[in-house]
RNA sequence: GCGCCUGUAGCUCAGGGGAUAGAGCAUCCGCCUUCUAAGCGGAUGGCCGCAGGUUCGAAUCCUGCCAGGCGCGCCA
């Protein structure tokens, strides 16, 4: 149950129905606009709920605004709602008291939900896809992969907590022309390996993994260079890829990333789509021949440049693959398709929307999602990454410093558009600094407390309204409110996007809970109350357990 | 040159039309004989990059500039 909206719904039909009366006895013109904001203050002073309603109809009804808001006041129905009183301040801003007891009902809501408070109907089921991560199969994930690891695996399941029937998926680039270098590298290195001297051509791996990677092979197989060099290739062109992408599942699942499926582009080749799409394409008018190639029409939905679908040589590029791999996803069902895309792909978001056009879809059936780059800090020195000198800053290098709650926790506390800066020095997140403890502290000190009720044989009482209307200090409050909080936010950090709302939500209710624990006390004399706050307690614990569940983020029982 | 992202407290970043702009860290001052001090309370700290415009109202929207990052292949 969603207390904030059941309210916020009774204020504005008891708003319209006051436009109404209004009109009727000739005080106003009417009718009340099809949209206006009703919201919770900052200020507490303001009342719990405030509309700028009056603000919005002074211009159609001639007047100012603190006299609509007279007029609203005047005829506003009170009878049968929450709603104590209504005040106009400041422009004409209309704020809101409501009676006692109106957030109480949440802990009886908490009670019955459980752990899945905070879910709802809200997304009606829509059918969406998620792609993230899809790092190349040509080497190891790296540290910005470990971001957008955290932010889709958590996005994802905030979708489904929101109501969306969302799926994951990781896209696996297991051909074309880098396939091709990787078989090349790993041979060269393992002919090294063998004490030859050689060369990495141009376009072939430089870093260090692959010489693991060959080293590996050569574990396998000791013989392997005996066979001849066409062998060879063709076979690491399928060992390469698959031996990285499971490295990646690997580590993907050890630090709470799993996909519902990883998808091949090689099957997707092999199985012939490429031409399919081609041919539909050429059909439509979406495509048409031109030197020797194959161009699909983006400039037709804004692109800045036709883009090329098959080479001169006959070879389908990259980019008709991934239409390929989107037309499939819309083939099976999904209305929206999300993808987070690096920073570095950035420059292909208008052929991409385009694309989506080409093939018929509606341009907002695309979103497109990109992880700006992350820094990294040493030493109070930037360390630099260099693709083509093949150092970077591996996945595994951060989760050997760093655990897994606190890097999630760390990548969630920032949208995905914010550079950021990670600190390797001061972010040893082992350390009491780390955020993710002041929220996971919250928690633990709410199941010692529940831990010691139940030695005492206190049970934890049903959320009646006699006895969880005891519940009347300040911060006991505040602290219902942030619980109410929780499944609106949900909802506003999935359609946003966003689900480093979520962190902040955790921490302003770990503020809350631990600013209610320092002024009141739980186990006391006073059953009744004890009763009362334990409910509380409970309630909370449900909350940041949950809240914590959907970024993927442990909620310890103690610390 | 063109495109995308960013510019908010000493640092890292939230806020993206609404009332007195927020958090964490850092600095300073208080609080443990009772449920976890990994905590609480308080203080200091801001031309919200600059300049125009729209609006009853702009950190927020629009235009132009400045600064930083990234990208602009019949590569993948």
């Amino acid at each position: 149950m969603r207390v904030i909206q059941q309210v916020t719904d009774q204020i504005r039909a008891a708003l319209v129905a006051a436009v109404d009366q209004a009109a009727a006895a000739g005080d106003l013109t009417g009718p009340a606009p099809a949209s206006f904001a009703i919201e919770v203050p900052k200020d507490k002073s303001h009342g719990e709920f405030a509309t700028n309603l009056a603000m919005v109809m002074a211009k159609p009804e001639r007047k100012a605004p603190r006299a609509v808001a007279e007029a609203l006041v005047k005829h506003l129905p009170k009878e049968g709602t929450w709603i104590e009183a209504a005040e106009i301040a400041g422009p004409g801003f209309l704020n809101f008291r409501l009676k006692f007891g109106w957030v109480h009902q949440v802990l009886a809501a908490i009670k019955a939900e459980g752990e899945t408070f905070g879910q709802s109907e809200h997304g009606n089921d829509k059918r969406i896809l998620l792609e993230y991560v899809s790092a190349n199969p040509t080497g190891p994930m790296v540290l910005v992969q470990a971001r957008s690891g955290a932010y889709g695996s958590s996005l994802g399941r905030l979708l489904n907590w929101a109501g969306y029937d969302c799926q994951t998926e990781f896209y696996v680039n297991d051909a074309g022309n880098q396939v091709k270098n990787l078989a090349k590298s790993l041979d060269l290195r393992v002919q090294e390996l063998r004490g030859a001297t050689i060369e990495i051509p141009e376009g072939c791996y430089p870093g260090e993994y692959v010489i693991d990677a060959a080293r590996e092979l050569l574990a396998q197989d000791p013989d392997f260079l005996s066979k001849p060099v066409e062998e060879r290739l063709t076979f690491l062109e399928k060992w390469g890829p698959e031996s990285f992408r499971k490295g990646q599942e690997e580590i993907l699942r050890s630090y709470g990333v799993e996909f519902d499926r990883w998808f091949s582009e090689r099957t997707l080749r092999e199985a012939g789509k490429p031409k399919e799409l081609v041919d539909r394409l050429l059909a439509s008018g979406a495509a048409y021949e031109q030197d020797g190639a194959i161009w699909m029409r983006t400039t037709a939905y804004g692109d800045d440049k036709d883009r090329v679908l098959v080479k001169s040589d006959g070879e389908y590029t990259y980019f008709a693959a991934d239409a390929c791999y989107h037309m499939d996803k819309y083939d099976r069902g999904y209305e929206v398709l999300i993808d987070i895309l690096g920073q570095d792909h950035h420059g292909y978001l208008g052929r991409m929307k385009a694309m989506v056009e080409c093939l018929g879809k509606p341009k907002d059936a695309l979103q497109i999602l990109f992880t700006q780059i992350v820094r990294l800090f040493k030493d109070g020195q930037e360390f630099r990454m260099s693709k083509r000198k093949g150092t970077f800053v591996l996945m595994e290098d951060l989760l050997d410093q760093v655990s897994v709650d606190g890097a999630r926790y760390f990548f969630l506390l920032r949208g995905l558009d914010a550079h950021m800066d990670f600190d390797m020095d001061l972010a040893n997140l082992k350390s009491s600094d780390n955020p993710v403890f002041y929220v996971q502290y919250a928690h633990a000190r709410i199941c010692s407390i529940l831990r010691q009720a139940a030695e005492t044989n206190i049970s934890l009482p049903e959320p009646q309204a006699e006895l969880i209307n005891l519940l009347t200090e300040e911060s006991e409050l505040e602290l219902l409110k942030r619980l109410a909080d929780f499944p609106e936010e949900v909802i506003a950090a999935a359609d946003a996007r966003e689900p480093h709302r979520i962190t902040r939500y955790l921490n302003d209710l770990a503020t809350s809970y631990h600013a209610f624990y320092s002024r009141c006390r739980v186990m006391s004399d006073d059953a009744q109350l004890t009763g009362a706050r334990l409910i509380l307690c409970d309630a909370t614990r449900t909350v940041l357990r949950n809240a914590l569940a959907i970024l993927g983020v442990g909620a310890p029982d103690r610390m």
